[in-house]
DNA sequence: GTGCAGATGAAATCCTGCTGAAACCTGGGG
DNA sequence: CCCCAGGTTTCAGCAGGATTTCATCTGCAC
């Protein structure tokens, strides 16, 4: 789950970098709104974290605007310190689809951002279900059957993506691209390295290979619930 | 929909435009940056390709900027042989909207300039179907009664081309523009080889041949979806 | 601070099966 | 009948995914 910061104040926006990444977020930042206009144009963030004042030219509602403008549909939460119902509407009509007044509690924040990026599912419980494989994105934990499976940051990362778009092929370097931030440099085979381990892991709790492998240029995985989906009580057979 | 191609390279260009044009593109070609910053500052295109490689002094970088200086919105698609983060940055700072690393297949160029262009006609119709074939772009399965039917790539590029164009002739010149690279040299045997690999695949999968032959010089394919509307519960016979 | 354990990433190697070239087969048209 | 465009089969090469190994980094305990 990647997520751009805009905001100027570097206290604030390390402090929103370093907890939002202990909570599995993959975290830029950018400090201007011509940065943030550029990096969201680009880069396909799942949300977009846009304080009101910025530095420069343009405030946080010209970035919005400007952001929609370009058919970029990313969900804005902006953060204001300004209280004004007026503010809310302006956000609200530059396309923001959030909105949260300074000073807050990150919790708040969290679960704000937790809400925006799992709008496009079909079902907004925060947890992921496939067959006997349950992911909770709260408590970042996978589990088979009620058993956890102990799945690191950049793992879960990975499988939380690609469930999020079940039967869609999803390339290589979209999964480089929302899982790892800007200073990622690709060209290494680490995709392929961690859905291998992610294989194995689940494979060692029970759970079949969830990934089928789509080969060539423009390939990638996909995530077919189906895989998972079949009836077994019984214990894996050989194959 | 007009589309300029800043593009030095004469063969390059030349499949550029053809395959525009036949797309139903109205195409503009010129060689260099001056040329194109005078072009599109006096027609208002829909869409700009811009090679970043460009003869005489500025290369598509500057020309980008330049464009962007003179508030020329027009969306730009940019051509690179360079595969780096910082081109991807500099691109994206000059104002770019989508980025293209050569060697690219037509239908990748041809699938983001209508995302840069779509506004009037959303063709993102997911699903491809003909009687029980059902072609799932998204996903990029076929599937057959539900059933997953294994093409590779190239043979699902193929299959998906044709059904674009139902009951119309493809020539096997348009089949090879479409799925192979530009820098793919013709003269083999290979389209004929790939339509026979599809019609076995799909034949095991029990589906008819869906593929009329149209012999001789500017002879081709033709999908016909009537062949594969026929009521077919029954299961295949032995054959 | 030091030491430890797990997570992450870089790199080398293995291996699968896609791709494309070539040879050969078939059937329709003259 | 012959000709030849298209169909079919085969096979080697290799792209690129899978796997393994190792170095580095980070957080934590002491």
């Amino acid at each position: 789950m990647r997520v751009l910061i805009v905001e100027d104040d570097r206290r604030l926006a390390a402090a929103l970098r370093r907890g939002l990444q202990r909570e599995g977020f993959v975290v830029d930042l950018v400090e201007d709104g011509e940065e943030a206009i550029g990096a969201a144009a680009f880069t396909p963030f799942d949300v977009i974290v846009l304080d009101v004042m910025l530095p420069g030219e343009g405030d946080g509602f010209t970035v919005c605007t400007e952001l929609r403008n370009r058919r970029i549909r990313t969900p804005v939460l902006m953060l204001t310190a300004l209280d004004a119902v007026s503010d809310r509407v302006q956000g609200l009509n530059a396309g923001a689809d959030d909105y949260l007044v300074k000073p807050f509690a990150f919790s708040e924040l969290l679960a704000r951002l937790r809400a925006l990026t799992r709008r496009h599912l079909d079902d907004r419980s925060a947890t992921l279900r496939a067959g006997d494989l349950e992911v909770d994105m709260a408590a970042r934990r996978a589990t088979v059957r009620g058993v956890p499976v102990a799945l690191t940051m950049k793992e879960l990362g990975i499988l939380e993506y690609l469930m999020h778009h079940p039967d869609q092929l999803i390339t290589t370097e979209q999964i480089e691209e929302h899982v790892w931030n800007y200073d990622y440099v690709s060209g290494s085979n680490l995709v392929e390295v961690y859905i291998g381990r992610i294989r194995r892991k689940l494979g060692v709790a029970g759970v079949p290979n969830p990934f089928a492998t789509v080969r060539g240029g423009g390939g990638g995985y996909r995530f077919e619930p189906q895989r998972l989906s079949a009836v077994s009580s019984a214990a894996p057979e050989s194959g």
